[in-house]
RNA sequence: GGAGGGGUGCCCGAGUGGUUAAAGGGGACGGACUGUAAAUCCGUUGGCUACGCCUACGUUGGUUCGAAUCCAACCCCCUCCA
């Protein structure tokens, strides 16, 4: 699009947020007019957020810096029935106690990213579950059925793919988009919210619900999608040793945050530092133009960015020290990962093999002979070449053995006095 | 309720009595090369008290010296019919 009058739109434009909107220059009027209510809703499926929900903090962020107000959608009465968008087959019911746990989770990260309160532009939290649990069936029915109809809903890409192979979707997963569009009409009633954002995967979802609130109430509501993300090569963006990239601390270290920016590709160190930080785009574009090995200041920038608003900025700090430490083979490794065996236990002799094992760097004594087999462990930075090689007390360096499982996975092993 | 098709390791997908811990691909992990990058190449990819043992091809029984492969019942999915 040409530039956008309003803030919020330019800058989402030029960082690269935008994938498709359901009326971009009505939006940008609305945005030009004053302060806009607009929302994103995550669901309870885990306990913690990660990467994939990054680009719909970000997008929230800068929506109240430009002026507006963030509504933050928890799903409690959503996750209760599973987005079926895109997935091939159903996922397992939560269970009413596990997404409490969930959501309390979710909960610890907005703050990082959004100021919350009473103010006009504030942002709010509110939880679906607050409307969606109190719903009679025939009213909703009567209310919110008559405004779609099936030929409508079976047409979206989100449910096409499903039914195409022929997996079963059942009802209460076709439910859902009514109820997510339920979600934003509710919304729009309360709260005057007008726009919708959310990941390319929820057009279906978001577009239902813009729709049911021309036909029930004759109001105008707007969605915006933010792309899909893949890295360079291709892959999904997020996943990567152990799994999805989570916000959470207790789920993934700050220091295994900051190695997961810290690793990410040439190619993709522009995008992400206008995607994940809110560095200004001069700064930007100095860094991006930064050739061969000098793109890694670039990506130290994005890491030390990213997690200073994840976790804070001297999480980030500190996480920049162990990984210094921990690749020039330094003794200051605190931010690595940890386990503590009884001083005794050394004192018997264990393997290195067992080490590995009790570090979680592998998954079995098997795993952690092959890893040896194939010259991928070390011990304080030696090679191990024997599968049934044992350390003892003697072995501990600076009170702290370190183990590794190729070049990039670390972990300390410390002794407890018994 | 009837007829037919199908359920294999993280995923996809071969395999229809033995040499099958199960081809091939993807993914993942490790190694080489590098810059903690990509691409490429190589290796590995169920577990254990490891020259052997245990677990594994929807579930449970059965046939057989021997089954993922044959039989029976059951569970689940798909398609068509009622």
């Amino acid at each position: 699009m040409h530039s956008p009058r309003s803030a919020f739109l330019r800058t989402l434009n030029e960082r690269g947020f935008i994938h498709q909107c359901t009326d971009l220059t009505a939006l940008d009027d609305a945005l030009s007019g004053g302060p806009v209510a607009a929302y994103i809703g995550f669901d309870a499926t885990a306990d913690s957020l990660h990467t994939g929900h990054l680009l719909q903090l970000m997008s929230l962020r800068w929506l109240q810096r430009s002026g507006h107000k963030p509504i933050v959608l928890v799903g409690g009465g959503t996750t209760r029935i599973g987005d079926p968008s895109f997935r091939d087959s159903g996922r397992p019911l939560l269970d009413d106690q596990q997404i409490a746990r969930n959501l309390a989770g979710l909960q610890q990260v907005f703050s990082r990213y959004l100021a919350f309160g009473d103010g006009p532009t504030d942002a709010v939290l509110v939880n679906n579950a607050d409307w969606l649990d109190a719903l009679h069936f025939i009213p909703l029915l009567r209310d919110v059925g008559r405004h779609f109809t099936v030929n409508r809903m079976l047409s979206f890409d989100s449910v096409r793919t499903r039914l195409d192979r022929e997996e079963p979707l059942t009802l209460l997963e076709f439910n859902y988009m009514i109820l997510q569009a339920f979600d934003f009409l509710e919304l729009a009633r309360r709260h005057g919210c007008v726009l919708q954002m959310g990941g390319a995967d929820q057009w279906g979802n978001i577009v239902n619900g813009v729709e049911l609130g021309r036909r029930a109430d004759q109001r105008q509501l707007f969605g915006l999608t933010t792309p899909l993300l893949t890295t360079a090569s291709g892959a999904k963006m997020g996943k990567t040793v152990g799994g999805a990239i989570w916000l959470n601390a207790d789920r993934l270290a700050p220091y295994a945050f900051w190695q997961f920016w810290r690793n990410t590709e040439d190619a993709d160190a522009g995008r992400f530092l206008r995607l994940f930080t809110d560095l200004p785009l001069a700064e930007i574009s100095r860094l991006e133009a930064l050739q061969g090995a000098e793109i890694n200041a670039a990506k130290q920038v994005l890491a030390h960015a990213a997690t200073g608003l994840a976790h804070s900025e001297v999480a980030a700090v500190e996480a920049a020290g162990t990984a210094r430490q921990a690749f020039a083979g330094g003794d200051d490794l605190d931010g690595l990962p940890t386990i503590t065996v009884p001083r005794s236990r050394l004192d018997r002799g264990i393997t290195v093999a067992e080490l590995f094992v009790l570090t979680g760097l592998v998954g079995s004594k098997s795993e952690a002979r092959r890893l040896i087999a194939g010259n991928g462990a070390r011990v304080n930075g030696r090679g191990i070449g024997d599968e049934a090689a044992a350390v003892n007390a003697g072995d501990l360096k600076t009170g702290a053995l370190k183990l590794s499982a190729g070049r990039k996975r670390h972990a300390l092993v410390r002794t407890s006095d018994p």
